[in-house]
This record gives structure tokens, sequence and C-alpha cells, in this order.
DNA sequence: GAGATTTACGAAAACGATTACGAATTAGAA
DNA sequence: TTCTAATTCGTAATCGTTTTCGTAAATCTC
């Protein structure tokens, strides 16, 4: 490996120099400097990032804290896009990007100690049990953060605007003259809190009523519960005409049920879902869905975190909410 | 942050002997060990990786390059199986996961470049285009590595094993009667063209002729392209009886197609997938598929990386094929 | 042309750990 | 008791950078 050292050899320089000339600094010669910039590119020099990182204090890279109990955290389209935009973000402006675990070794590491171990400049959390202790610890750590559709005290969040994008999913739901509409909405969390909250408020605004049957809990990204719940639903004798899944692929319960009765979507019955993945827009009829900017809200996260990390003095946190839109399909019918 | 420093003083023990001690070195007494163990982690101590990496020129991380033109890499379960999986097999052996870009910071550098600029001790390569300059560069760099669904000359390559899971597959389709079978395949790459020759071999066996018009080509995971060459085969006069698609995902454009023409799977038509993705397991009829088995190919890349980086000398690159395993659906009827 | 200022460069300390080597102490052997 | 060997611990060098501060030369000011 070629080192400064090198560098300052072969250009009859001081190391100091070498570096100060390779970080662009204002205090080394014009002709010196690009002397020792053709020299470095020659011997394919490469700055070593440890010893970079012990001297400055600053690793450059980032920890991403992604897990959840089911498991299904990096398979759910939502959250790898995110880890996609995240990265690019963040790569262009010189951040790598290393996964945060809780098993460093065969010594046990909690999160904040494999944070502090591996001196990540900051962190982002998505997708894990808020409520776990260990997530807690490394909230309050004081290494600069930003949390993902969640929102802690005065630490900045990035969210998915589900208020408004339920919102506006029921809306034109309703523009589309149904008033008998379903609810299966996932596990209960803050976003699935949100939704329903919105759902309602929505509907009452319209004068709609909300029939306790027609709202059905089941589990995200589960199409067996969601197939059980739209099994429930047409059985009622007074059937909606739409239903709203928890998320696209969760339809693909109902879907099954509904075709099983012999009914056909959306001449016989209405369906709208929630992400906007790729499976929504391949399916015949093409699924009316939300899709929620997971582009957006990764490269948010990215810059807000860079920000904090680069102005810890001067920044301040706040809650960003990243609006998505909706993907009118052909699953809701207009009733007339 | 508390370093040695802090714990040989607290301790009255030089940095060495702590260091000593927190590596479990055999030159230190029993009763100082304990009482520096216990200093540790009174003070929350923490080993300082840039430095231990800087001294032991062992970064205990790896780099994974994930990457494709169409840019789908994460978003394929595939591929975030695997992922998932490499991470939890190297975290427990005490390595990082950090993604490999080539542009980090404003200064664009190559694949290598980042790989050396991070140390990283191991590179794991996979869905990239194996024919980029930038891509061979680093094949040939010296670093330890593994390539997944790809050989390279005297690399260690962890493979799904295509032929013996296109020959079950197939195997179980003509089980089933069926003699008329369409070939659906994705673009032109060492796993299509391994999938199609065990394909064509193992109808041969069976004395089934090939129809070239039973042959498809198409693009992986582009449920558009499938559908287009769905309508082809069932525009034909001598209609096949069985359609294997590229991939499971690709299938839902088939299906499509299949609905529209007023088909039923698989009273009218047999289909298969490959893949055994989360959503071949909720479709109804559910899906006849081979599901690789990414877990393990994730599993045995880590392993065998890791082997290589800790025993460079002994160590002998290989080429490990993994098998999978056929889910048999309710999509391929028997034919009487 | 003397003093003040700017410019270009180098010497050296420091970041936090590891490790070869030597020294001191203790235990064991004869 | 004396010599050897084992055990335990410390000294100091080192990894590759960055950065502060000092110094010498060059430039400017009047």
């Amino acid at each position: 490996m070629v080192t400064l050292k090198d560098i300052s050899e072969s250009c009859k320089v001081s190391v100091a120099t070498v570096s100060k000339a390779l970080n662009g600094q204002s205090d080394v010669g014009e002709e010196t400097s690009r002397r020792i910039r053709k020299v470095a590119s020659d011997l394919g020099y490469f700055p070593n990032a440890s010893a970079r990182a012990l001297k400055t204090n600053r690793s450059h890279s980032i920890g991403v804290l992604f897990e959840d109990k089911t498991g299904t955290g990096l398979k759910h389209e939502y959250f790898s896009e995110i880890l996609d935009s995240l990265k690019v973000a963040t790569e262009s402006r010189g951040y790598d990007i290393t996964f945060i675990s809780n098993s460093i070794g065969r010594n046990q590491m909690s999160y904040t100690g494999h944070a502090r171990y591996r001196r990540f400049d900051g962190v982002i959390i998505a997708s894990v049990d808020f409520k776990n202790p260990q997530v807690l610890e490394l909230v309050d750590s004081g290494i600069p953060l930003v949390v993902l559709d969640y929102v802690f005290d005065s630490k900045t969040a990035v969210i998915s605007d589900n208020v408004s994008g339920m919102e506006e999913l029921t809306e034109y739901i309703i523009s589309k003259g149904h008033k008998k509409i379903a609810f299966i909405h996932g596990e209960d969390t803050t976003v699935t809190q949100k939704r329903l909250a919105s759902f309602i408020k929505t509907c009452s605004k319209h004068e709609i009523p909300i029939l306790q049957d027609y709202i059905k809990q089941a589990v995200y990204h589960d199409p067996k519960s969601s197939g059980l719940a739209t099994r429930e639903l047409l059985a009622l004798t007074d059937k909606p005409t739409c239903i709203i899944y928890p998320d696209d692929f969760s339809y693909i319960g109902g879907m099954n049920e509904i075709e099983k009765h012999g009914f056909i979507v959306p001449k016989d019955i209405s369906v709208a879902g929630y992400d906007g993945i790729l499976l929504s827009k391949v399916l015949r009829p093409k699924l009316t869905t939300f899709e929620q900017n997971a582009e957006e809200i990764g490269r948010i996260a990215a810059t807000k975190l860079i920000e904090n990390i680069e102005n810890p003095k001067t920044y301040i946190p706040e809650t960003v909410s990243v609006k998505g839109h909706l993907i009118e399909g052909e699953s809701v019918k207009a009733l007339s």
C-alpha cells in the first residue's frame, strides 16, 4: 500500500505538505500541489480510511438499523427502496453505509456499542420495534440520528404522510360514489393509528357512517390474514362496495378470496391498496393505491442526517413528512 | 470516549497489559485480567475500530457489491434475502457489511479504490454486470472475494444450481403428462443459458420435441415482456399445455394475459415459475415453482469468504453450487 | 530600502490501539 | 541455597493521517 510518506519521498517534500495538497488546503504552492497530485495518482494512492478516522474522529460512515421481529425488514419493497435511496444519497456525499447489529463477534454488543465501536458519524433507524430498550438507548446515545416513520421527541424524523395519504385515497373512493367502505388495517402501530384516524375523519366529513363491521384488523404484509378479513366482509348481509387493504401485497389474499366467491374486481366489488409497490402496477385490473415516496424519504433522511453531522452546533431537529401520490388504477368502480 | 489509557490509569497498569487482558492474551495474570475487564465494562469501554484496523491492517469489514444496470438489485427478493443472510452470517463472526460504490465523495472512485480506501478484508460480488471493466478490476485486485451466481477462474463462487433446478422442474412437469411445454427465458446470461440448456436436455431425455415456437425470450422480472410472450404462445394454433416463466414475478404478466383470454389455470393451461418468492406462495392457485435457497447461498458465501480471509495461505478457491427445491403448487395440472 | 505582511513549506505531536522485546518477580529443580 | 524456567508486566515503536505552529523566503508598503 502506498502512503503519504511514499509520495513525500518521491516528491522531495514533507508528508504534511502532501497531506495538505491532497486535501486542497490553501497553504501549498500551485506547482507543488500539481506535482504531488500527479505522483499520487501515478502511484495509485488511496488514503487510509482508518488512519484518517482515527485522527479526525470522523469515520464518514453511517450506520443503519433495519430490523424487525418478523425479519421481513429488507424483503419489504418499501424498505429496500428506502435503503437504496439512502445508499445513493449518502455515497454521493462521501459517506458509506454499514448495517448495525447487536452481535459483533462472539461478544454480544448493544446497538449503541456497535455504533460507538465503528465510530459511526450518524445513524438511521427504520423498521424496528421502537419500544425495544436497545433502540431507546441508541436514540438517547447522543449520536446524530434520523428516525424513519416514527417520532421521538427532539429527534429528526422523516415520515411518510399517512394522514394526507389515506385522506386522499378515501376522498377518491368516495368521489367514485362509494358509501359502504370497508377498512382492513394492520397491527396497532403509529402508522396504523394515523391511517385509521384519517380514514374515519374523511368519512365523517362526507357524513358516511362508520360501521364497526367494516373495520377489520389484520397483519401487514400478510395476505392470509387479509384474506380472512375479506371473507368475513363478504359474508356480511350488507356487503361493502369497496375494501381498502393494509398494503398492496396483502391485497393478494383478498383477491384470492374475492375470486373464490366468483366476484370480479371492480365489477362486483372495488378494492384499493397502499404502498404502490411494483406488484400493484402489473396486476390486472391495475390496483388503485397510494404510493409512498420511498425514494424521497431516503434522500431526505440522508440529507438531514449529514446536515446534522456536519453542523452539530446549528442543526435543529425537525419532523419532515413526505407526501406520496394517488395511483388511479382500475380497481375502483364508479358507482352510479 | 474511554480509551485503553483511561483503563490503565484507573487500574495502575500499562496500556499494553490492558490491551492484552482485553484480547485474552496469555501473559497477563488471572487477577489483573479480571480487574481490568471489570473496570473496562464499568467505564463502558469500546475498542476503537479505526485504531485497531490501522495497527492490525484488518478492518473486520466486508464490502458487498450489489448493483445492476436496471437498478432493481435490492428490490429483488432473491437478492434482498441473500443480503440478509450474508448479514447475519458475517456479523456473527465479527464482520460488518458495507456497500461498495464507485462514488465516494465528490471524487469518483473505482470499486477497487473504494475497497482499498476502506480496507475491506474481503468482498462479495453479486448482481452486477460481470463484463464491466470496473468489476473485472476488482476481481483481479487480489482482495479475497466470493462471487455469486457467476464463475471467474480460480475465484470462489457460490451459485444457485440452475441446472438441476430446471431439470427437476421440467421432470415434474413431464411427469404430469405434459409434452407441449413452452419456455420463456430472460436475457442472455450465464444463468439463462444454464436453465435453457437444462430444459432442453431434460426434454430430449424424454424424447419430447423442442419446438422453436415454444422458446421465447423475455426480460427477467418484467411481467410486461412475459405477458407479450404469453400472448404469442396463446395465439399459436398448436398451443402449449404448460408455460415455464423466467421467474415468479414475471408470471403475473402471463397470468393477466391468460385471464384475458378467458383461460383458467390450471384447468385450461398449466404454468410454472422460478424463484419461490413470497408472492408465489400466496397466489391462488398456488404457483408451482423452484425455490432457490437464497439463505444458504448467503451463508455459504460468508463462510467461504471469512475462511479465505483468515487463512489466506491455505485457502483454495472453489465453486459451490447450492441446490434448491421444487415447490409443488396447484398450477400444473395432471394430463390424462 | 526597512519594516510589515503574505506565501509556502516542514517539524513534530497526536489519534488509540497492538506487539516485540526485555525486565522483574516468582516458582521449581537440584 | 543457587540456578533455571516460567510467569507477569512494562517500554517503546509503530500503523498513516491530520494539524498546529514555527520559519524562511517572497512580496508589498511608503
